[in-house]
RNA sequence: GUGGCUGUAGCUCAGUUGGUUAGAGCACCAGGUUGUGAUCCUGGGGGUCGGGGGUUCAAAUCCCCUCAGCCACCCCA
């Protein structure tokens, strides 16, 4: 019988779930740094909830199940929105505003993997709801921004593309598509990368534009606008309104000192529908890597979840792409395991029976402590496992332990001298 | 769901027009150099050559099917 791990899921050994928990690690740490707290909620769901957002047409991507003789679906969460908005629903009225959550949940969709992406994932969600300034949407920016710069990542490698649905709603409007056509419009908009100029000019035509008007669409959308320069994209856009939402978020994200890191790319719409306001993508320029995480404003989606009115804004950001950029950059420390503070190794035969005694105080007093397992006494051997786990000291046992002595070595210097047993603990601490 | 490429030890790979019992380096385990992290030496474990079927006296090698991996399409909550 030959076992095998589910296609597209990991098996997490030593080396790699020490770099998954450090991508974890900086998640959280950077989290809390910016004042969000951390949720989290049931691996699955009743199937019901993902429709509620993305329809039936969603079932056939999840992993979906039902107990023996059961009547309920079920399915494993491929995302964590639904089941945010069904806690924030919940207790709507008792929770302080504003809401400030984020967690760290692993998801599984049952989609084809390739480079990037794969059926079990672990995904950052950031989300900001009760407050519907432009406040909200730069510090759900900011912090996104932070996690990068957290791990060395810099904006020369990737970039944050801003765009904001309602403002691109007037544009389109301003060219001339109407109402029952923007859907369709902001469609084609997503899409546009995909296609051949000649093709996307053919499909805005049947939208009702005229070939000037794709013509000057086309051209503001293949261009970025930076932080500062709302004027400049207002003027190419040829709208009257003054874009005020627009305006405080940018002057909010120069204020966080993110100017470096954002642009504005009218061409980034997200594929979903329950967007309302800003919408952002974090894309990667040094390599040919899908986006790394995207998010934006969604201000009707507690109500779509059976709470109340509710403004909101958040993103989210998985590891998959995250570690490939890393990787590729050289960003990842090649030792993340925890080190060993002391490992004991025994000299001699008296000094064995001194081991275990040894290795429980130490522990006891909170050290990190690991111990041969070798018979030999050949300290040529012991010491080169004591460096192989890559511990700071070592302590060696030998006859004078009957009097209450070891040997401290230092093994980053080699530096080795003799330390009273019962000092060793508060020794090993400096 | 569609298409392309690839599967030999944990990893990187050899393996002749099909020809004994499938190899190397690294890694792992044990021992030696009578000893304080190096180098070196010796030995060991580990592969039904992704799996199944077929052709053949003979298959890692040729054919078919299947599974898995990578890449792209689709999708991307």
């Amino acid at each position: 019988m030959k076992l095998q791990g589910p296609k597209g899921t990991r098996d997490f050994y030593p080396d790699d779930q020490a770099r998954r928990r450090y991508i974890h690690d900086a998640w959280r740490r950077v989290s809390v740094r910016h004042g969000f707290d951390e949720v989290d909620g049931p691996i699955y769901e009743t199937l019901d909830l993902y429709k509620v957002k993305s329809g039936d047409g969603i079932v056939s991507e999840l992993f979906s199940f039902r107990r023996a003789n059961g009547t309920t679906d079920y399915a494993i969460r491929p995302e964590f929105t639904p089941t945010l908005a069904r806690m924030v629903a919940a207790r709507a009225n008792a929770l302080p505003r504003p809401i400030k959550w984020f967690a760290l949940p692993n998801m599984c969709r049952a989609e084809r993997h390739q480079r990037g992406r794969l059926r079990e994932f672990d995904q950052w969600n950031v989300d900001l709801l009760g407050l519907d300034t432009p406040l909200a949407d730069a510090e759900v920016i900011a912090v996104a921004c932070d996690l990068l710069a957290e791990l060395g990542v810099t904006p020369a490698m990737v970039q944050c593309r801003i765009s904001h649905r309602e403002v691109v709603r007037q544009i389109l409007a301003a060219l001339g598509v109407a109402d029952d056509k923007m859907q369709d419009a902001f469609t084609l908009l997503d899409a546009k990368g995909k296609m051949t100029p000649e093709q996307f000019t053919d499909k805005a035509v049947a939208l009702g534009l005229g070939k000037e008007q794709v013509a000057r669409f086309d051209a503001m959308c293949g261009k970025t606008y930076a932080v500062g320069d709302v004027d400049a994209l207002r003027d190419a856009a040829g709208i009257d309104d003054d874009l005020a939402d627009l305006r405080a978020l940018d002057a909010t994200l120069a204020g966080f000192g993110l100017a470096d890191w954002c642009a504005y790319d009218l061409g980034i719409v997200r594929g979903l529908a329950y967007y309302t306001g800003t919408v952002f993508e974090l894309h990667v320029t040094v390599s040919d890597e899908r986006a790394l995480g995207g998010g934006g404003r969604y201000d009707k989606l507690i109500e779509l979840f059976g709470g109340p009115a509710m403004s909101g804004v958040g993103f989210g950001m998985g590891d998959v792409v995250l570690a490939n950029l890393l990787e590729d950059q050289g960003l990842l420390p090649e030792h993340l395991a925890p080190t060993p503070d002391a490992f004991v190794l025994a000299a001699s035969d008296l000094g064995a029976t001194h081991l275990p005694g040894l290795v429980a105080t130490l522990r006891r007093a909170g050290l990190h402590t690991r111990m041969s397992y070798k018979q030999t006494r050949n300290l040529g051997k012991l010491l080169k496992d004591a460096e192989k786990a890559r511990a700071r000291f070592a302590v060696l046992l030998d006859d004078t332990a009957a009097e209450g002595q070891a040997q401290v070595k230092d093994l980053a210097t080699g530096e080795q001298s003799p330390c009273a047993i019962t000092d060793l603990a508060q020794q090993l601490r400096l």
